[in-house]
DNA sequence: AACCTATGCAACCGCTCAGGC
DNA sequence: CGCCTGAGCGGTTGCATAGGT
């Protein structure tokens, strides 16, 4: 696209007198240039400082996305693809989050990612995870079920979001949480639904397994994932 | 060649949160 | 505390382009 379409693209905001829409290549340089002299941050007086016609908010996006030094582009690798996987199944939606475990990636970049290859699945009517991987994660996103506990004396002790990883007839993974004690609803067969007391130690770590208070041979739960929302609780 | 559709990506918008006062 | 402001996050939108007819 040549230079004299983007300007027409970008409209000016007649309020604020502030440019929208794609930015040129000299803009990327004023703010280059006054991110490599000042750092990052403070990002409303870059306006007042290089004369830049963007908010604050549109130049911190595009420093971030697109004008760090630490940037990786291109197409995802294989291993950063089945990271983004492993790490949604563990977090849910939370992109900045995943940046951390990709570095040179953004949170934009995961996102669309990941929106693009759930198109994708569901075109050809596959699932949002692989096979084996169940989630569990946040109440709040309508793509994904929830693995739920049901709360004694109707005191709602915490919720699984963000904490486990279940695959199915697998021992339960519980990563560092601070709940102490949930009753934990685990269906292994239907008629043997029963109530469990779960005791986490204070300091649990990445691989406890729930057993069983009436399990005498004291075995790990086998537990399957019991999909009921949240505020249906 | 022209048009249409699908796809991927960049950017925006609205909300939340944290820090300062 | 409550308010204000800036920064960050996640969802959504809109544009450019590739591919198909």
């Amino acid at each position: 696209m040549s230079s004299s379409s983007l300007e027409h693209k970008s409209n000016e905001n007649e309020g604020n007198n502030l440019r929208k829409g794609q930015w040129t290549e000299e803009e990327d340089a004023i703010l280059a240039a006054y991110v490599t002299q000042h750092g990052p941050g403070n990002w409303n007086i870059v306006k007042q400082r290089t004369g830049l016609l963007r908010c604050g908010k549109s130049c911190r996006l595009r420093w971030t996305n697109h004008l760090r030094p630490d940037l990786r582009r291109g197409a995802f690798t294989k291993e950063e693809q089945n990271k983004v996987i492993e790490l949604h199944a563990k977090m849910g939606n939370k992109w900045a989050k995943m940046t951390q475990d990709l570095p040179g990636r953004t949170d934009n970049e995961i996102k669309n990612f990941w929106n693009t290859r759930l198109k994708k699945r569901k075109r050809i009517g596959l699932g949002v995870y692989p096979d084996g991987i169940q989630p569990v994660h946040d109440a709040h996103n309508p793509e994904t079920s929830l693995i739920t506990y049901t709360h004694r004396d109707s005191e709602v002790v915490g919720t699984s979001s963000e904490h486990a990883m279940l695959t199915q007839n697998q021992p339960l993974l519980v990563p560092p949480i601070s709940i102490v004690r949930e009753n934990m609803n685990l269906s292994v067969k239907p008629e043997e639904k029963q109530m469990y007391d779960v005791q986490l130690p204070e300091a649990c770590t990445s691989s406890c397994v729930f057993n069983n208070s009436n399990n005498s041979q004291n075995q790990p739960l086998y537990a399957q994932p019991i999909f009921q929302e949240l505020h249906d609780l």
